[in-house]
DNA sequence: GAGTTTGAAACT
DNA sequence: CAGTTTCAAACTC
């Protein structure tokens, strides 16, 4: 997907995005396909990770400048994902999403410093260069400010839509681009050449004022900077196969907060969820949905066929309730569409084949909503070359294994419940297996006593592996803290309900003592099946951030928050890739096509 | 490329 | 928290 690329010593893939999480500007503003786009390590950065903070890395993107160097990613869309360079050093390399870029000069917004990201109150993104003062900025800004609009805007436009380079944009006039309705900010980048805005201090120089305005954006709405499109693991396994049978479409996401539509049927790019490639949810309030992608309709019928069953039955049939759902959303797209999206696979994040215009969009939605492991090895198969090390050359094939273990295991259970994904940092799709499998020995239900049985030995199969492999030195993680690291300091939801997840993987004989999911509601999806599972009295009413949700939850999400993250932080260094290299048919040859053969390979 | 439509974000 | 306004992107011509 992401070609690797050098710079200078420290080379490494940025590892596609996984696409849980992503904020929907960040998909807009997604790379071209053959624009390579390389993470690396200021020399200052290098060493293993520091779990205070998030390491600033440089992005290479579409043909950077020099300048590149003092970019720096978006909390939105970074990631610590450790891999080896080839020279076997181990480093630090960000796994980035190729959200910024996209743009000639990705200005864009490094996270919060160390002290902030401990806290994990807000995970805003910090004004990566904060060697000027704003106000000696502001020449430079007034010089930026002042190239002629229209040109710009030839420039933006001709780049835009996502059918051109990727390098999409803003056009802002009026909000400064400190506004959300800037994409560039939301997006959590700094605007850059391309975009056309006038007046903008969404810009370096402006830093300050940005991480006010950002904190101030935050303190309404704690989760406006957070990812729009959070991950929905796994469609149907015909999916995968659809089209052209190239395709892996093992994963589909979904809007977190959903539209609400109201003329565009959701067939339309005014529509949050078309527009990432996403089937409308029940957390839409969108009025004829026809997302080509999954409508609402569906995806209620779907959980309601899930909440009808019996527990038991669900406990033991995950499987069914998947095909089902899957069943449904097929005959849809199969038989109710003549529009040629419904050639597209239901999780539109894989697709691989061209729909004429829509081409170029499949391929950023093949990028940056790549989730479950499968796709994320599939799709980068250079990945093991470039980060494996002589030093990991021995526990390769044992690490394959385990990984393949690990997708067996992702594969069967991938949709017990996505805000699994949301765990998953969004662009550590190496680490999306594990993060499943953390997840699932927290399941109450007898099939996955036997998982999370398994499931431990993997587990310390796999901390094992991580430890040898991945961090010879050893002296950076403590004992459990491999299975702690998938905190994402940017995404604060996922990490919510992890604080009981420690407790499992402090002892492997407490998984059933840690069912309690601390997760404030605002940041759970109650139409998973599992939650389906978990919530008796599902919350029906539309995901309204900024006030209901938000404040309804507000003091003990906010407790929530902080020591859930604060708990997570503390142990957490920012874990290795979990397997750097696996074999395009070690995942055809998974479980993915015949999940009910899952529980018998394990 | 100008004008219109649309729905998210912001505001009241 | 519902209704309204503002905004910028998407879309149309």
């Amino acid at each position: 997907m992401i070609s690797p690329r050098k710079c200078g010593n420290s080379t490494f893939i940025m590892s596609k995005p996984s696409g849980i999480g992503l904020h929907l500007n960040s998909i807009v503003n997604a790379m071209p396909m053959g624009c390579g786009a390389t993470a690396s390590l200021k020399s200052t950065e290098k060493g293993y990770l520091n779990i205070k903070g998030m390491k600033s890395v440089s992005i290479r993107g579409c043909h950077l400048p020099e300048n590149t160097k003092n970019s720096s990613i978006s909390s939105n869309v970074i990631d610590k994902v450790s891999a080896s360079t080839e020279d076997g050093s181990h480093e630090t390399p960000t796994s980035v999403g190729a959200t910024s870029a996209t743009s000639q000069s990705p200005q864009i917004v490094k996270p919060l410093n160390n002290t902030v990201q401990l806290e994990l109150i807000e995970y805003r993104p910090t004004p990566y260069d904060k060697s000027k003062s704003s106000s000696a900025r502001a020449e430079t800004v007034e010089e930026l400010n002042q190239l002629n609009p229209k040109k710009k805007r030839q420039k933006a436009s001709g780049t835009s839509d996502g059918d051109g380079d990727g390098c999409k944009r803003c056009n802002c006039k009026k909000t400064k681009c400190l506004k959300l309705y800037c994409d560039c900010f939301a997006a959590g980048i700094y605007c850059a050449e391309p975009c056309a805005c006038q007046g903008c201090f969404n810009r370096p120089e402006y830093e300050d004022t940005v991480l006010e305005t950002r904190q101030q954006i935050e303190s309404r709405n704690p989760i406006a900077f957070a990812p729009k499109i959070v991950q929905r693991v796994t469609e149907s396994p015909a999916n995968s196969s659809r089209e052209d049978g190239n395709c892996l479409t093992p994963s589909s996401a979904k809007h977190k907060r959903g539209c609400n539509c109201k003329k565009s049927m959701c067939l339309k790019k005014y529509c949050e969820c078309y527009q990432a490639n996403v089937g409308c949810s029940d957390g839409c309030r969108c009025e004829g949905c026809k997302n080509v992608y999954g409508r609402k309709e569906e995806y209620s019928m779907a959980k309601d066929v899930v909440n009808k069953r019996p527990i038991d039955e669900r406990l033991e049939g995950g499987f069914d309730v998947k095909l089902e759902m899957a069943a449904t959303r097929n005959g849809f797209v199969q038989t109710e569409l003549c529009d040629p999206h419904s050639l597209t696979p239901l999780t539109p994040s894989f697709q691989c084949s061209d729909h004429g215009k829509d081409a170029s969009k499949s391929r950023f939605a093949s990028r940056r909503y790549i989730q479950s492991p499968e796709s994320d090895l599939a799709l980068l198969p250079p990945y093991g070359k470039s980060v494996g090390s002589p030093r990991n050359s021995d526990n390769h094939d044992l690490l394959l294994k385990t990984r393949k273990d690990i997708l067996d295991l992702v594969s069967c259970h991938q949709e017990l419940d996505y805000d699994i994904a949301e765990t998953v940092d969004e662009f550590s799709p190496r680490c999306d297996g594990i993060a499943n499998i953390c997840r699932l020995t927290m399941l109450p239900d007898p099939p996955t006593m036997a998982m999370a049985s398994l499931t431990s030995t993997k587990k310390r199969d796999w901390e094992n592996v991580s430890r040898d492999q991945l961090c010879p030195g050893g002296d950076h993680f403590s004992s459990v803290s491999s299975l702690r690291w998938r905190s994402s300091p940017i995404t604060p939801m996922p990490q919510l309900g992890s604080a009981k997840l420690l407790q499992v993987l402090d002892s492997d004989n407490k998984l059933y003592d840690i069912l309690e999911d601390d997760t404030p509601e605002i940041l759970k999806d109650t139409s998973t099946p599992l939650s389906a599972m978990k919530v008796s009295s599902p919350n029906k009413k539309r995901v309204s951030p900024p006030h209901g949700r938000l404040h309804e939850h507000g003091s003990s999400s906010s407790a929530g928050l902080r020591s859930g993250r604060k708990f997570i932080l503390q142990a957490v260094p920012s874990f290795p890739p979990l397997t750097p290299c696996i074999d395009l048919k070690d995942i055809s040859n998974q479980n993915i096509n015949d999940p009910q053969d899952c529980s018998s390979n394990k």
